[in-house]
Order: structure tokens, then sequence, then C-alpha cells
DNA sequence: ATTCATTTGTTCTTTATTTCACAATCCTTA
DNA sequence: TAAGGATTGTGAAATAAAGAACAAATGAAT
């Protein structure tokens, strides 16, 4: 429903156009085109220029674009300007992974606290975050929480992601090999590495028609 | 170019479709139709329908699908009755977590061996996969190799992409949270984790327009 | 100042994907 | 074995996304 004037496809790439942008003003670069721009981010140079349109003009014709004002806007518009807290669930080694990465570094995301089920866990602190245990995880408060990071076993998901929603959260990054079967108000971004290995496997089997030697 | 009949989408959802074929047939269930199969992975029965249209009459009228036959069909056009060797490049923490996660149980992946570029790495094994070192990538024969796992920091990316490329190896799944520059006859498939968050914080922003308390 | 090269913003065209609608067909049950 | 309900497979329509083409505007150079 919601009136949203930008599509989907346009918004899923500001991401990488911001990451781009922090790059290039990090080089020192003050401006660039949509040409030079779309050769970086391997997108078409006319899918860039729309891409932006549809925030206004944010360039100047014969220009092109002034990099650290661009940056910039995407920071507001991606609210990489605050500070987004977000929790995860499920310390195994994925989990543990992410809470060492550190998200803070490119992307202004903090995981405030982590959330599991083995005692041994429960308690302790894994790269500085506090792991709770998961029975608690329904009853606390998580409305200044923007999203969970879910990476629990696929049996597990479901009930994790419910108690999470109870808890306050709407948003999920889903890392369990399963679909969440969640009301409207949830929303969820999949990030499913088996499908991804097995695409890979499928389009490199059949983009090999025109196979060499 | 290649003779492509199956759409990209189509071809992106496969995967999933295998997934959920192998939980309903270890469940027991014999039959599903497209409108039940839709509600479990969440997409349209149409769509269901004409993406299986796209290998031929996978169905019966007035039955549906045979779970097991349909299972057994994905399992061979997506390679998955072969086994499929992966290496992963940058044993760090996430390196580390794809290491122990072990693609076998229900991917037929295996990552044979690793690459790094600490010394202290290089020569132990990482839940069971030996460590070599970086430099010796280039130099190796990896033509029975399908794929490359990259889980290298941005800036090393690159450069370890195109060693690879010169052992042998065309397929990419790259965890690096940047843009790989390969030639053509790589294909390359981003997970990246980075996008995946600024986006889903976008969309929760935006899908609240209709905002209520 | 004037000219010329550059590059945006945008309209129009093309391609890709999803959804609708329904005839054809098969299953099931009496 | 006949009738009725279920469900597929698929053309046609609708929607979404990408790409081509170019006028309008700007910057740079003389």
């Amino acid at each position: 429903m919601a009136s949203q004037t930008v599509p989907q496809a346009t918004a899923e790439r500001l991401p990488l156009y911001y990451r781009t942008l922090q790059q290039l003003v990090a080089n020192g670069k003050t401006r660039i085109s949509s040409s030079k721009f779309g050769e970086l981010v391997q997108i078409d140079s006319t899918t860039i220029r729309k891409d932006f349109s549809y925030f206004g003009a944010l360039g100047r014709k014969g220009y092109g674009y002034d990099t650290q004002y661009l940056m910039d806007f995407l920071k507001k518009t991606l609210y990489q300007d605050e500070l987004n807290r977000v929790i995860l669930i499920g310390v195994g080694h994925l989990g543990t992974a992410l809470l060492n990465h550190n998200f803070l570094k490119n992307n202004n995301t903090q995981i405030v606290r982590a959330y599991d089920v083995d005692p041994k866990k429960i308690g302790t602190k894994v790269s500085g975050t506090k792991v709770f245990a998961m029975d608690e995880l329904a009853a606390n408060d998580h409305h200044e929480i923007v999203a969970a990071i879910l990476t629990v076993p696929a049996a597990q998901a479901q009930e994790a992601a419910e108690k999470a929603l109870a808890s306050g959260i709407r948003g999920f990054l889903n890392f369990s090999p399963t679909t969440l079967n969640l009301p409207e108000n949830a929303y969820v971004r999949h990030v499913d590495m088996t499908v991804e290995l097995q695409a890979l496997i499928y389009f490199l089997n059949h983009s090999m028609e025109t196979k060499n030697s």
C-alpha cells in the first residue's frame, strides 16, 4: 500500500550507491558523472540518473554529481545519520561472526544485545555484546530496536521471530534457511547462502551453452 | 547471450522450491497443489505454475505435483545430484563460520580447501578443511572447482578474485563489501549484509507512511 | 562574450516479470 | 462409468524495470 513513489529496485540500489560514494569521498574525489559512477557500480548510467531523479535534481548538467553532497543526501535517506540499534538472535558460528564483524564501521548500526538458548553462552559477552536467555526475549521491550538479525537453526527461526515480534521488533534480517510467516506489519529480508550457492551453480552451468574447451 | 529459455527470476526461485520440497518429502507429503505450495514459499501460485511450466508439464491436472518427482527433477536441474566442490578465500570470522557450517547437509556442496594470508592460519585445519597460502592460489589448478567463496576484506577482494580466476575458477560467491570487476566469462553473486541491513531499515521507515502510534 | 563539449533529467521504447482468466484435463467418488 | 470438483498449463493483460535518445542546461576554453 504505502505511498511509495520510489521503485523497489531503486531503493535496493541506494545502499550500494551510498557505500561507493563513501569510498569516492574518502579518496578525495569531489565530483563524478553518472557514466563513471555506473562503471564503478556496474549499473547502466541511465538507470543511475533515473534512480537519483526520484529524489529531485541532485546533479548539475555539464558537471555531474557532487560526491559529498550526494553522499550526505543518501546518508539521510538511508537513515545512516542516526544510530540503528539491532539485536542478534542465535549466537552460533554465523551469529558470532556477525558479532565480531561490528557493523559500526561502515554502517551506523550496532548490535546492542544477543539472545541464545545455550546456558553456557547466556550471561557471557561475545565481542563486547552481552548474551541473554532466549526466554527473556518475548518479555523484553524492544521498541527502540529497529531490527533483529536471525541466525538460529531453521527449526527455531519461526518461534524466535515471533518472540522478537512480541517484544516490539518489526524488521528482520533472516539468515536462517526457512521462510518466515509473519503478519503484514513485519518486514523480512532473507539472506540465504544455500540459495545463493545453488543459484550460482545453476547459472554457471547454464551460461556455458556457449562452452569452449 | 546463451540460449536461456528460463527467465532469470524463475531460476533464482528454484533453490527455494527445491529446499521446500525436501522438507515436504521428509515430512511424508506425497503431493501438493501449486496454491498450497505457494503459501509455503509465499509466492503466488500462478508464478509457481508458470515457473515449473518452463521445464515442461511437471504436474497433473486435478491432482497437483508429486513431491518426490518434483524434488528429484529440481535436484538434477540444480546439479545437486553431484558433489559441487568449492574453495573459500579468507579465513576470518565469516570464513570460519562458513567452514563450520558445512554446506553438505542440505546442499551437495563441499568446501575442499581454504586460502588465507595469515601465516598462523596457513597449514592448519579449520573444521576439517586445510588452509593454504594465498600465494599458492593463482598457481594451483582449480578447474575441478565450481566456485570460490570470497570472505576477504573489501580491499583484497579484487586481487583474490583475479587469482582464483587465474587458477581456473569462474564462479564467485562474493561476501566482501565491494563490487568485483571480472571478465565476462566469470559469474558473480554478491551477498552483501551491509546492503541488506540498510535496505531493511529503508523499507521499514518507508512502509510506515501509514504509521499508527 | 561566444562557442563547444559535457552531462543531466526525462520522455519514449523495449524488455522482463507478474497476474488474470479459463479451457483442458485429470482425479475421485458414487 | 458418469458426473463433479480440483488443478494444471498457458495465452493475454497488466505492471515493473531497464535502456535509448535527446533537449536543456551548465561548465570550460578562447
